[in-house]
DNA sequence: GTCTATAGGTGGATAGAC
DNA sequence: GTCTATCCACCTATAGAC
């Protein structure tokens, strides 16, 4: 915790997970630290080297939710248990999740790809071993993939930017449920 | 179009649907009506005013879009054509659909609050008329209204925020085949 | 590594003349 | 209704002393 490039980055993703990225800025971050801002410039070359170690420490923390759902035993178990730690991380770190699937990438993307891909690349594992194993309707493990994620975003985003006037719990009852629904088309 | 208000509405919007909603500035939007800044202010009390026009006028040509729907002659070509509709709406004009759907409203959301109910109460009639017809299984359809609705909004913003390399004809393609899967499981 | 001083830019908003 | 002049707040970033 010595180290003033870590501080830095600390204080920078704190500010951005409490007001989001526009009031990330290097006097915002400075003054946290307890340095003047031209100080940070010795640690990053300017203010988007610095989102982009935040952005970057984001996913990964978005990677170790997802990580979690390999500890399932059945292929079932880890797509559901997949669907359950996207739940969590979108209401745990709504703002990194805004950031990272709500907010277009202009410029960041190239350095993001990677991650991004791997993030989908999970999720059609996770679909192509249950349709394997015969638990899902036979079909394109890359477009049903699309399908799951595309469902399990699409309440998350819903909720996130406010369009259901629900509280956290019963949105978790509403998403369960839909997504049940959603299964109900892809089991058989 | 004499009307100087007028002008200035439309130059807010021009400038709003080129480059956001960061990009509407006073100076901006005066430059482009012919005027400076400051004259604004004789037709609009504030920024936040002019967005708030703007953003008014964009929920007005949304529920442009989604009333076409209502040219369908049975229930379930009303919901099949509402769903075409959402799709036109967000593809060609991505940067309002992105501030109505994907962005977190601050502040402005009480005055949009009619608007926002207005939409969903409209899917849900359109939802609530198929069950009546016995075209989708029974259950309450304000529910099966909010899977719907966020499957769709799942696969636009998904596209919209760059997360999958489709071009517009295979994501329209890809949106149908998606759509049609969740059918599978909300019909029968 | 961190400071002070400072340059240079963008944006919202008001006062008062015309 | 529109202008000029102006103020104020806030931002990124650099130069050079310590």
């Amino acid at each position: 915790m010595a180290d003033p490039k870590t501080r830095i980055l600390n204080a920078a993703r704190d500010i951005f997970l409490e007001g989001g990225a526009d009031s990330v800025t290097m006097r915002a971050v400075a003054e946290r630290v307890g340095v003047t801002a031209t100080a940070l410039y010795r640690h990053f070359e300017n203010k988007e080297a610095l989102v982009r170690a935040v952005m970057s420490s984001g996913f990964e923390t978005f990677g170790g939710y997802l990580h979690r759902a390999l500890r399932g035993r059945t292929p079932m178990e880890r797509l559901r248990l997949s669907g359950q730690a996207y739940l969590d991380f979108a209401l745990e770190q709504p703002e990194l999740y805004r950031t990272i699937f709500m907010t277009p990438w202009r410029g960041v993307e190239t350095k993001m790809d990677p991650q991004w891909n791997a993030t989908f690349q999970f999720l059609v594992d996770r679909v192509r071993e249950c349709i394997a194993a015969g638990e899902l309707k036979k079909g394109e493990p890359a477009d049903v993939a699309v399908t799951i994620w595309a469902h399990v975003h699409g309440l998350v985003s819903l909720y996130l930017v406010g369009a259901c006037n629900f509280t956290e719990k019963t949105f978790r009852s509403a998403y369960r449920q839909s997504v049940d629904r959603l299964f109900e088309g892809l089991t058989k």
